[in-house]
RNA sequence: GUCCCCAUGGUCUAGUGGUUAGGACACCACUCUUUCAAGGUGGUAGCACGGGUUCAACUCCCGUUGGGGACGCCA
C-alpha cells in the first residue's frame, strides 16, 4: 500500500510551497487509494510553537487535505530516535562532537575567506582519549554520522542523483540538547511510519543523500523519492515573503476560494495534458501521475490565480457564495437587516465582477449604506468627455417622474428614464450617468435600472435628494477649485 | 567557491523524431453596452546557443550559456 507524507514544521506560516507539496502528497495518496499522514516536524523546540500547527492544520483543512494518519509529533518521539542513535553509536558509525557553534563558525569563516568549500573538518573523531574525557566532563555532545560512502538514489522525476563522499559532511543526527535533527528524525520516521514515496521539495536533493546514508547504515530500504520543482517568485527566485503572501490562510482572507487556490496549485508543475485548465478536485484525484509532473520551477502568478477565482465565483451559485461572502461581510454595516434575499439579489448583480471575496463590499456597498464617498474626480472626467452632465433640474425630474412609479422594477425605471431623455431631446446616457453617480458615488457597476430595482423606489429618491442636496455644492465646489488652479498657472 | 537540479512566447503549460509548434493567463484591438466587468472575435509574442546522431530534430546525446537550489547542533 502507498503512504506518503506531509511533514511541515511549525515554525511559520503553512508556505504554499510546502502546501503544493501537500496537495501533490494527498492527490498521489488518493488516487493510488493509499494513506496521506501527517507529521509535525518540531524538533526545533525553540521555534516552534501550537500556535503554528493550529495554523497548519487550519490551511490543509481550508484547502481539503484532510489526513488519514497523525498528526504526529517529532517532540514526543524523543525516546524512539535516541535508541536508534544509539544503535548507531555502537556500530561506530557515528562519533560524538564536541565543537561549540562558535567554534565551528570560527573556522568555517577562515576556510571560507580562502575561497575553499566548508565541510566539518572531522576534528571531534581525532580527539584523544585525554581531551575526550576532559570533553565529556566539561562539554554537552552533539553525534555525527561519519560519512564514508558515497550516495546514490533514484528520484522518480529525475532519474538517478548521486553525490561523492567528498561532498558530504560529517552531518549531526542528535543535537547537543539531546533531540535528534531533521535528517535523522526524518529517516527514522518514514521508514518507521512505512512511508513509501517521499515527495519533496527539489531543495531537499542534498538532504536525501544524507538520508540515504542512514538508511544504509541502518540496514533499511530507502523509499522511493521524488524532488518536486520549487515554487518561483516573478524574478525566478525561490518564492518568498518579499514577492508577495506566501502563507496559505492569507489566500484565504484575501477572498480566495480554496477550489480555485488549489486547481491552481495543481496546475503549477502538473499537468492533466491536453489543454485541460479548471478541473474538480475528484477530477485532479483521478488524473494525477507523477509522470505529468514537470522539472521546471514555476512562478507563481497571481493574475492567473485572481482570474481562476474570478472562474470559480462565476460557477458557484448564489446560495453558496453567500455562506463564502458571509465571513467577508458580517462585520459590515446593515448587511444583516437587510436579510440574506436581499443580499442574494446583490450577489446575482455583483458576481460576475468579483474576482477575490473581499471585492463584494469594496465593489456594492452602496447597496446597505449611503455612498461612502463619491468619486468626484471620476465622474468629472465624464462630464469633460461629454458623456454627462450635472444639471439639478434633470434630477429633478427624474425624481418626480419616480415619484408616480407604482412599479419599481428595473423594466419600469428604465423606460421611465430613457422616457424622460426622449423629451429632453437628449440621450439616455446625459441621465443615466448623473443618476448612477448620486445613487452609488461610483462611475463604474452593474446595471443602473437593475441596481435601483434593488435599492428600491424610496432609497433611489432619497439618496437622489441627499445628492442635490449635499453632494452638488461640493461638486461645484470642487470643480471651481480646479478651474481656478488651472486658471493659476 | 564546491556540489546538485533545470531550460517551449512575459507567465503556466501541451508536445515524446516528420505539427502551419496547440491551449490558458497577461497584454493589445475590435465587438456588445448607460459605465465597469463578463462574453464574443481577432492579434502581438516561443522551442537559449553550438556541436553531434539521423533521410529528418523542439523532441535523443555532448558541450556552452543562462537561471535556480543546497552547502546550519533550521526544517
Amino acid at each position: 500500500m502507498i503512504r506518503v507524507r506531509i511533514a511541515p514544521s511549525p515554525t511559520g506560516f503553512l508556505h504554499v510551497g510546502t502546501a503544493r507539496t501537500a496537495l501533490y502528497n494527498f492527490l498521489f495518496a488518493r488516487n493510488k487509494k493509499g494513506k496521506f499522514v501527517l507529521r509535525i516536524e518540531d524538533t526545533d523546540i525553540e521555534r516552534s510553537s501550537d500556535e503554528m500547527v493550529d495554523v497548519i492544520v487550519e490551511s490543509l483543512k481550508w484547502m481539503g487535505l484532510y489526513w488519514d494518519e497523525g498528526p504526529y509529533f517529532q517532540s514526543e518521539r524523543r525516546e524512539i530516535y535516541r535508541e536508534h542513535a544509539d544503535k548507531l553509536l555502537q556500530a561506530g558509525l557515528v562519533y560524538p562532537c564536541y565543537c561549540t557553534k562558535e567554534e565551528i563558525e570560527e573556522r568555517r569563516r577562515r576556510v571560507i575567506e580562502k575561497k575553499r568549500a566548508w565541510k566539518y573538518d572531522r576534528r571531534c573523531l581525532f580527539l584523544t582519549q585525554k581531551e575526550k574525557e576532559q570533553f565529556e566532563r566539561e562539554r554537552a555532545k552533539a553525534l555525527r554520522f561519519k560519512v564514508e560512502k558515497s550516495s546514490s538514489f533514484e528520484d522518480l522525476l529525475h532519474g538517478r542523483i548521486e553525490r561523492s563522499k567528498e561532498d558530504i559532511e560529517d552531518f549531526v543526527i542528535v543535537k547537543s540538547d539531546g533531540m535528534a535533527t531533521y535528517n535523522f528524525a526524518c529517516v527514522a520516521d518514514d521508514h518507521l511510519m512505512k512511508i513509501t514515496h517521499v515527495i519533496r521539495g527539489e531543495d531537499h536533493i542534498s538532504n536525501t543523500h544524507k538520508q540515504i546514508l542512514l538508511y544504509e547504515a541502518f540496514g533499511w530500504t530507502p523509499p522511493e523519492f521524488v524532488h518536486l520543482p520549487l515554487i518561483l517568485g516573478p524574478d525566478r527566485a525561490k518564492l518568498s515573503k518579499r514577492h508577495s503572501a506566501v502563507s496559505v490562510l492569507e489566500y484565504r482572507d484575501r477572498g480566495f476560494l480554496p477550489e480555485a487556490f488549489v486547481n491552481f496549485l495543481a496546475l503549477l508543475g502538473w499537468s492533466p495534458g491536453g489543454d485541460r485548465e479548471i478541473i474538480s478536485f475528484d477530477e485532479m484525484i483521478e488524473l494525477f501521475s507523477l509522470e505529468r509532473v514537470g522539472k521546471r520551477g514555476a512562478v507563481f502568478d497571481i493574475k492567473k490565480l485572481e482570474w481562476m477565482n474570478g472562474e470559480y465565483i462565476k460557477a458557484t451559485s448564489d446560495r453558496e457564495l453567500l455562506q463564502r461572502l458571509l465571513p467577508f461581510i458580517e462585520n459590515k454595516p446593515v448587511t444583516k437587516e437587510k436579510g440574506q434575499e436581499y443580499i442574494l439579489r446583490v450577489i446575482g448583480l455583483l458576481k460576475e465582477r468579483l474576482f477575490l471575496l473581499s471585492q463584494f463590499w469594496e465593489l456594492g456597498s452602496y447597496f446597505f449604506i449611503l455612498p461612502e464617498q463619491y468619486d468626484i474626480d471620476g465622474f468629472a472626467k465624464y462630464v469633460r468627455k461629454g458623456k454627462a452632465e450635472i444639471k439639478e433640474e434633470r434630477i429633478g425630474e427624474v425624481m418626480k417622474s419616480f415619484k408616480n412609479l407604482k412599479k419599481f422594477d428595473s423594466e419600469t425605471v428604465e423606460g421611465c428614464v430613457r422616457n424622460i431623455a426622449e423629451c429632453m431631446s437628449i440621450k439616455p446616457a446625459l441621465i443615466i450617468h448623473p443618476i448612477r453617480f448620486a445613487l452609488t458615488g461610483k462611475t463604474v457597476g452593474p446595471g443602473l435600472f437593475e441596481l435601483m430595482e434593488i435599492l428600491g423606489k424610496d432609497e433611489c429618491i432619497r439618496r437622489l435628494e441627499y445628492f442635490v442636496e449635499n453632494i452638488i455644492p461640493q461638486y461645484r465646489t470642487q470643480i471651481n477649485a480646479n478651474m481656478l488652479k488651472l486658471l493659476s498657472y
